[in-house]
DNA sequence: CGAGCTCTTGAAAACCTTCAAAAACAGTGG
DNA sequence: CCACTGTTTTTGAAGGTTTTCAAGAGCTCG
């Protein structure tokens, strides 16, 4: 599934590897030996960049498309962990030997990433250990989000729980038209409530009843949010507005 | 509450500090150098070490006791995300500039924490990376614990979820007797609820259930574990054994 | 021995899932 | 262009799980 190709041009990209969270605060010249330490990855949509309990080989830089990160329990149900784009980092766990995926990485659109292997990223922290101080940095900001996410999930009510799912990705993965804001999501229901921990059918009932009131305009594969600001209402359980 | 106090004997802590996470592999001198800038504090039971909110200021390790750490929502209600005791690091995000504590920390049980300051860890870190490293080893193993609890959470039901938490508490602040594995907890069928998202009425009935078919044996603030096997077979909804 | 917790229990209600089936849609090939 | 196919979404009805509310029982400690 992964090509590596040597030859794209790294212009555009470098003002990503500039702002991703690992690479802060690094000189130009340090930014280009990192660069080239990296190997080019390309992976079409629908296919896997890693597999849950692989062994951890190598550490991304996403610098186009869309991840979906998931978790399969024993039962076979799925639980979408998160959504990366643009930027973001992934597999950080991949630095430490012997490391396992802890999650399956499938690319939603086609994606073209950047990797680095374990034994590469860890002599990179050792040479600059402002890489391993962002790292560290950037899993604790990583750590506290979920935690809020695990607040979320064992107080808050399905709806309430959709109303963020849809904030968060709007944030994230939104266009802004003139209408609101655009989120193209494949089999979008399904996906949706692999993220909030419910079924296809409530989120087709939710997010009907939320188009029935103007909230939302949502079709197939698509979502498009009209009102944040009452889906923020209702993610909150405040009286409506 | 905390008060500091130089004057505590080390030996018997020193094996705490090497076993901890983030110091795991520091030679003597160096673990020597970092338990000089440490402070020793003291929490009666029921105080609070710090509260959600608060601006980070100290990295603990816990020396003795035990402590809850939890969130409250805006609707008032409490998600307890970890019991931490003996050997265990808390507030790691307090090294970064800025950072405020992301939930509050209760100690359960009279506690003997060592701390060290923000600016003291930062420099710690800086001086021997092999502690930033441990940290971020740390940090990320913490990481996945939760998701897979996130996924718990997100699939399971909630006689399964309290199985699965009584079964990690016992392993963690257990003590073995002849007859199973002994759990003190103040306010438990509360705080059980308070763990796995449910309610304490919820817990009651099960746990009463669990009495009735000899798993466990509970009663005012406290329960035994009688038949970890089962109640793990639960924890996955294996075909009853 | 009474006050204040903690825990249990029952009944009703709320919430959400499950199952089944139909409708809507996109893409394909004739 | 249209019928066909497979996927995605919607909807209804039934049922299960869990919460909520209310009240009582049991323990502990001053």
């Amino acid at each position: 599934m992964a090509k590596k190709d040597q030859t794209i041009q790294t212009s555009p990209h470098l003002q990503i590897m500039v702002n991703t969270p690992l690479f802060k605060g690094l000189s130009v010249d340090v930014l280009t030996a990192v660069l080239n330490q990296a190997q080019y990855y390309n992976f079409s949509s629908q296919s896997f960049i890693f597999h849950q309990y692989d062994k951890a080989e190598n550490i991304y830089v996403i610098l186009k498309g869309q991840v979906c990160l998931s978790q399969t329990t024993s039962a076979g149900k799925q639980v979408i962990i998160n959504m990366f784009g643009a930027g973001d980092n992934m597999a950080i766990l991949s630095v430490f030997d012997k490391a396992i995926y802890p999650l399956t990485a499938e690319a939603v659109t086609d994606c073209l990433l950047l990797g680095w292997s374990s034994q590469t990223m860890q002599q990179l922290m050792e040479q600059y250990p402002r890489i391993a101080l962002n790292t560290l940095k950037f899993i604790t900001s990583r750590f506290v989000e979920l935690q809020d996410r695990y607040r979320e999930l064992a107080t808050k009510r399905v709806e309430q729980r959709i109303a963020h799912a849809l904030l968060r990705l709007s944030q994230k993965h939104g266009q802004s038209t003139s209408d609101g804001i655009f989120l193209k999501l494949p089999n979008s229901r399904q996906m949706i409530a692999e993220m909030t921990g419910t079924t296809l059918y409530t989120v087709s009932r939710t997010c009907r009843q939320w188009e029935e009131l103007g909230l939302i305009q949502s079709g197939r594969e698509q979502v498009t949010i009209l009102n944040p600001v009452s889906l923020s209402a209702i993610a909150q359980e405040l009286p409506q507005i």
